[in-house]
RNA sequence: CGGGAUGUAGCGCAGCCCGGUAGCGCACUUCGUUCGGGACGAAGGGGUCGCAAGUUCGAAUCUUGUCAUCCCGACCA
């Protein structure tokens, strides 16, 4: 009908961004690369963005905001941090227009106003903290800054992708200062760790969590460490990132404190961030070819309550009933909506929430007030059932918990069914193809087989999981000796 | 940034080749009948044809430029 959505199995990305579209999370924007975040696909972040925050004070963590623009002096101070954003850098030159003397009510830039330095717009906050950290930290006792920021970021990207990859988009990201190694690389797994729980437990994604090779580190790190999740496509995508930064910003822009014994020593760092990214990772893990399909945790709306009538007739009395059960539902926690909008039919209304993703939608009819029911559809399972409204509060809690879970498992099984070994080239080739999903191969430890491997087949080493078991092999593609198995796959 | 495609009412499209002042379906407004999986009838409203130049008596239509989007590639923590 009017709001059809391309299949899966037709055209996969085309799927995605009809998901996106036309489940209401985003519209593209006059602006290249950039996308407008519609209130419904807001309400999702702002969900993920409450209970991250919540978890980052928790962790000790405290918010601050620092400026959008970096002066470009600032910027290239970590060399190699600066080397591997310069590409994709947006830069102000200038801080003034004028009309324009040729053409009527048109602008132009004014030659007259050049900035004296260009400023880099932030495509991370790194430079600028550590510059204003420098002015915060003389002592351990200043230590550690635990620092979190909530922000928009730009990166001109070339080829930019709703939600996966936009020329702006919003993050948040974390910035520690510690005074030993050890406990700044305990904060650097800390963080990897709530992201994990954070996607599993409330986005029901199944991640795993390793370290970034060499080749895909970030710029200015010691260590990245990562969360991978796998896309129903079997393609891999990064969730979150979290570094350990040893002290290569400390020493860029000097940032050193006393110690007890009155010793000058540079302070050690981390940085991590997830970013609106997560919401493209979870429309296409969960999402069927009816639509979204969310987790409960975070779903902005959790259950919608849809009334069928004839005419007016005991009208008020349906009313009355979804009315009591909705602000019932709110006093237990419930997000619910009663939609009693006039102007489309029950069974539009049935598709359209089905296409936003919402877990759980109660039908009641002039039936179901003689009976004492209520139709109840699950988003997830696409069951219905006929329930008595006699402790359907309870149960809707309950089956909101229940919806969550099997999203999680669901998932699970889906990923650890696309974890495949290979031993020899022409079963990794194969693997990748055919089964997709992530293949474990030995890998010989240089970024020269990593890229050969990618020219080969698209392919990147996307970690080196945490919980890796030590095992003696050979490379998959040169046979060198290999002391441990790495996870490739194809990646967003 | 290279190759290909697209841009006409909120959405999906026709009209363009062959220039003559814009149409269809859905949505929207009003009224009535309806309502357990995308209702039906009647009457209405809504578009400087992405934007800008140019050719022409006249441009949605032809030419050039430009902007945005999609697909493929290059690029990308």
């Amino acid at each position: 009908m009017s709001k059809e959505i391309t299949s899966r199995a037709s055209d996969y990305s085309q799927w995605y961004n009809d998901l996106v579209i036309k489940g209401s999370l985003a519209d593209y924007s006059a602006v290249r690369g950039c996308m407008v975040i519609k209130p419904y696909g807001y309400a999702l972040w702002e969900n993920m963005r409450d209970v991250l925050d919540r978890m980052f004070k928790e962790t000790g963590h405290q918010n601050a905001y620092f400026p959008l623009f970096v002066p470009k002096s600032l910027f290239e101070a970590e060399e190699k941090n600066a080397e591997g954003f310069a590409k994709e850098c947006a830069v102000v030159t200038h801080y003034r227009l004028k009309s324009d003397p040729d053409h009527k009510g048109k602008l132009i830039v004014d030659p007259e106003a050049r900035l004296e330095e260009e400023l880099v717009v932030r495509p991370t906050s790194e430079a600028i903290i550590w510059n204003t950290y420098k002015g915060w930290i003389q002592s351990y006792r200043d230590l550690p800054l635990l620092i979190n920021q909530w922000a928009n970021v730009v990166r001109w990207e070339m080829r930019t992708r709703l939600f996966l990859r936009t020329a702006e988009f919003l993050w948040q990201e974390g910035h520690t200062a510690h005074a030993t190694s050890q406990e700044a690389q305990q904060e650097t797994l800390q963080m990897l760790k709530v992201y994990a729980t954070f996607v599993e437990e409330y986005m029901a994604l199944p991640v795993i969590r390793g370290v970034k090779s060499e080749s895909e580190r970030f710029a200015g790190a010691v260590d990245t460490y990562c969360i991978e999740a796998l896309m129903q496509d079997g393609k891999a995508l990064q969730a979150g990132t979290s570094h350990f930064l040893g002290q290569n910003f400390a020493k860029a822009f000097d940032v050193k404190f006393s110690d007890r014994d009155n010793k000058l020593d540079y302070v050690w760092a981390t940085s991590w961030g997830v970013s609106t990214r997560l919401i493209g990772a979870l429309v296409m893990a969960h999402s069927d070819d009816e639509g979204l399909v969310l987790p409960p945790r975070i779903a902005p709306l959790q259950v919608v309550i849809i009334p069928i009538y004839k005419g007016a007739e005991k009208k008020d009395l349906l009313d009355a009933r979804a009315r009591d059960l909705a602000s019932r539902l709110k006093t237990a926690g419930v997000r619910v909506k009663f939609d009693d909008n006039d102007n489309a039919r029950p069974g539009w209304k049935f598709a359209e929430y089905e296409l936003k993703g919402v877990p759980l939608r109660l039908a009641m009819g002039l039936r179901d007030l003689e009976n004492n029911t209520a139709e109840l559809a699950r988003r997830d399972t696409r069951e219905k059932t006929n329930v008595s409204m006699e402790g359907l509060v309870e149960r809707i809690v309950q089956l909101l918990e229940e919806i969550q879970q099997n999203m999680f498992n669901k998932a699970l099984i889906f990923r650890d069914e696309h974890i495949s070994r290979a031993d020899t080239w022409s079963d990794f080739e194969r693997l990748l193809d055919e089964k997709t999903g992530f293949i474990s191969a030995h890998w010989d430890g240089t970024a020269q087989t990593e890229e050969a491997i990618k020219e080969k087949t698209k392919a990147t080493i996307r970690c080196i999981p945490l919980d890796n078991v030590p095992e003696q092999g050979a490379c998959i593609l040169t046979g060198k000796p290999s002391s441990q198995r790495v996870l490739f796959a194809r990646a967003y």
